[in-house]
DNA sequence: CCCCGGCTTCCATCGGGCGGAAGCCGTCGG
DNA sequence: CCGACGGCTTCCGCCCGATGGAAGCCGGGG
């Protein structure tokens, strides 16, 4: 970044292009340098990062971390404290979701033998909420907080299908990522796509992420019949399940899930959902 | 808190103890209001609660809600956003056992058929990373990211017994809050209990939070042998089971999953646990 | 030995965070 | 119908504390 400016020492305001972030951006900011890639690191591989200077990065850090909201490894860097995940687990969807989910997600992974996502929208992205893996132990892609563009998965194209008509828009106006050669990226594609499965109430999308592996999604209501979440199911392209042998299992699932659901917010303190009503495939 | 200072303008200056939090300090005050009891509250709810002033919190929770630490709820109150899930599930230690513990709890758990935790320590508390609920729906107490003071839960017991001695000799001169007639609140007796667990390597706690319950914990270790969790069955206490019937399942569980742990980490980038060597009561 | 990279502490400055105030909106009650 | 109220949003001038430069510390390596 500050490549010799030392020639011109006069215009070195001119081209530094000031900061305009404010304070609690720079927070921020360096929250937003720990991802997926970048678990640990140390204070000046975060001030470099997050664009600050040391002095700040090192107060900041400092702080974040008395919080909690930092941690200081073994070896001296810095990673995301527990206390984020504390908090994260606060957010009332996933945290509804989470509640009652677990069970159904059971039952219907025991049902299909393959893995099963549960996923809310945030913006243009949706997240996983909930998985339960076939052979646990590849919570690879679909980790707890999990994103990707809505347009990639079948919980995404669910949700997109069901949301405001100006999230559509927008969705349909940006770029849209590949990941693989079968990654819907053409704008007219997935507004026929997603017209379908407005229609049916399905979304099918095969090796849109991973090759060889297709997932069929449905949507699952909660109070008042808005889609609070997507319910899918993940399965080999050259396995022995087809998108009808699962979907039956699929939709009882979702709709047995909603049901519970709706039945939580008639009083605004949740009322314990009792009994989860009926569970189909139940142990 | 502001009772009338009304009539003698003046010395509102030396009452009002002036505010001594920084930038930082006040978005995390922010973030702070939120809680298990308040998952949703208004902007004036926020800025009472985080003692700000409403133009202030006005201005922070804006700049929460971009970036999505916070999200608006339909009803326009605010509540803690998916980001905030997705950035705490990059917690190193944790990310790591997600990995590779929930194929062994579900042995263990099948193997025991009660309630089964894995926890680590952060500060003077102990935190849930991973649970498996008996008759799923009842995540009320262990809810991932879930927080109990050390001296409370057989996991706690753990990893307070092979804690740094500074941090025992805090936690034992720091009150000990009590949850039931059966919580330990007694310094020395915790001190014993606690050479007790580190001679024996297992804690058994009987109804120290919850009535009618005990639970039994051991030892998870990483590389090089240091203790990185805990792993604990909960069992009723007039149920069928009882310590010896579980602990031999609970030690091999907890052996099989610190072995699959300690291979994770020769290589500084984490060289895949390639096959999970031995799960005992595996299906 | 010195140099280098990373970290920590200190301090004067100045820009932007702060809070007071005014105005907007919807709701309730007289 | 109007007025009061609670909650929210916007605006703006002042002052203070966040900022970043600099100096000093530590450990490793050439």
């Amino acid at each position: 970044m500050p490549p010799s400016t030392g020639d011109h020492p006069a215009l070195h305001e001119a081209l530094a292009a000031e900061d305009h972030r404010t304070a609690a951006g720079r927070v921020l900011s360096v929250l937003d340098v720990f991802d997926q890639d970048h678990l640990e690191l140390t204070l000046s591989e975060i001030s470099r990062r997050a664009d600050l200077t040391l002095s700040t990065a090192h107060r900041l850090v400092g702080e974040l971390r008395d919080w909690g909201a930092l941690e200081r490894t073994t070896e001296g860097r810095y990673a995301v404290g527990l206390r984020v995940l504390e908090l994260g687990t606060l957010e009332p969807q996933m945290l509804q979701l989470r509640d009652v989910a677990p069970a159904y997600l059971a039952d219907l992974q025991s049902a299909v033998k393959a893995n099963v996502h549960l996923s809310v929208r945030d913006g243009h992205d949706v997240v996983y909420v909930e998985s339960l893996q076939r052979h646990s132990g590849a919570h690879v892609l679909s980790r707890l907080g999990g994103r990707w563009p809505l347009h990639t998965t079948a919980t995404g194209m669910v949700l997109l299908a069901s949301a405001p008509a100006a999230v559509r828009q927008e969705v349909l106006a940006s770029p849209l990522k590949r990941y693989t050669d079968h990654t819907i990226t053409d704008p007219d594609t997935l507004r026929r796509m997603l017209a379908e499965v407005q229609r049916t109430g399905v979304a099918v999308l095969r090796e849109t992420i991973t090759l060889g592996t297709f997932a069929v999604g449905v949507p699952v209501r909660g109070p008042s019949d808005r889609v609070v979440a997507a319910l899918s199911v993940t399965l080999k392209i050259d396995g022995s399940l087809t998108v009808h042998q699962v979907l039956p299992a699929l939709n009882a699932t979702a709709r047995a899930l909603s049901r519970a659901l709706g039945t939580a917010t008639p009083g605004t303190s949740p009322s314990r959902p009792l009994g989860p009503s009926v569970r189909p495939f139940a142990v």
